[in-house]
DNA sequence: CGCACTTGTAGACAACTGTATACTTGCTGC
DNA sequence: GCAGCAAGTATACAGTTGTCTACAAGTGCG
């Protein structure tokens, strides 16, 4: 499955060394990557059959790479709020480390090609689960249901992916960035808390215990 | 600034029904265009300049669209989870009534032109200014600062925008994208309404009402 | 009328694209 | 050492693209 050959990883790299800054994933062609490659055009045609099937192998590509950040998180945080906030520095992090790759996720994600998003959105659900699985083993929270966790996961997930473009290119904003997506979780969590309340009773609770 | 003449609308409209499908702003050509307008390639340099231009105009008839969409929902809504369930269920089905201008907002946010991204930016803040403007004249939700009800008007209509792509193209899930998207705003402003309290404290608030 | 202006058309140009066929390497196993 | 195969190259072809210059039809105006 692996094992990439010179020519196909070097199609593969020049494809994301393309889209960095300001191409899509769908929008490039065979003679263009082939030409950033430093190789024949033709060269394509060996290792890939169209460039659909190229668009898929790159998001493979990405996919293991990203899979490898993912499991450098596992070893780490204790509490809920300190998890929360340990793994989204960790997130972004690994996000400004891998450019390329996030941009393409974050690109395709809502690009024109329904393969690629479909490709994309099993992948997202797939990281989703993992994180909700995660959370319930440690019981970073309890008091809420399996299910209302994952929905929260998947939702966390959506937002991180959202912020990543700007994370990257934006510096100033990084901090904020953080911050904002911090309070987004812990938000989400504490809401969820209180499912079971009513707005009234809620308003109750927050004025009582200022 | 309006008054659009007739070449310039019918090229505008051509980008519209081409994009819908499997296409972005900014991979559309100047004669592809022309073609679908019915019209010569070469009347594309009467109204605009570059393809550049064109995309921006783009944009700007859209925004003008989707202001007079959100206009009509002005005068709606009482309390605040009445009104998010009411804002909710207009905006989607807003979204549906109006594909085209949805899918491009959506495609161009993280597109690979910068321009085209920023313009979008600066018009879902200024949609999120006035969400929360909105939000805090009606006085919806106590107990939050104004700039925290920014914050979460920001990552909400962010969320929406987010999920628009799912609920026009996928019937079958409407209703919980929907109910999902109530969640969100919901837990949102509740845990906001939390934020000064530790997770401790949130959690025996949870336990002892329940 | 004639003048200027906008809107649209026609034809031609070089540059680029995806694809096909045919040729040259380099490596493998026997 | 040689057949077989994968990887890469060279050349060529038709189709498309953006752009340029030149020309025609319509409009408002003095």
């Amino acid at each position: 499955m692996s094992a990439l050959t010179g020519g196909k990883l070097k199609l593969i790299q020049a494809a994301l060394r393309l889209i960095t800054e300001t191409r899509s994933l769908t929008s490039l062609g065979l003679r263009e990557l082939a030409r950033e490659a430093g190789l024949n055009p033709n060269t394509f045609y060996r290792h890939f059959r169209s460039l659909d099937e190229f668009g898929l192998q790159v998001l493979g590509y990405i996919a293991e790479e990203m899979k490898a950040g993912v499991r450098d998180l596992r070893q780490m945080a204790d509490s809920s709020e300190q998890a929360s906030r340990d793994t989204v520095a960790f997130v972004y992090h690994y996000f400004l480390a891998n450019p390329a790759a996030t941009t393409v996720a974050v690109r395709e994600l809502h690009g024109p090609s329904p393969i690629l998003r479909r490709a994309l959105e099993s992948q997202l659900e797939a990281s989703a689960r993992e994180m909700a699985e995660d959370i319930i083993e440690r019981q970073l929270v309890s008091a809420v249901p399996p299910e209302t966790i994952h929905e929260i996961s998947c939702m966390t997930i959506r937002y991180i992916l959202f912020r990543a473009m700007d994370y990257i290119e934006k510096p100033a904003q990084r901090e904020s960035i953080q911050s904002e997506t911090e309070h987004f979780i812990n938000r989400q969590f504490r809401g969820a808390m209180l499912d079971h309340l009513s707005q009234r009773d809620v308003e109750h609770l927050a004025l009582r215990h200022r």
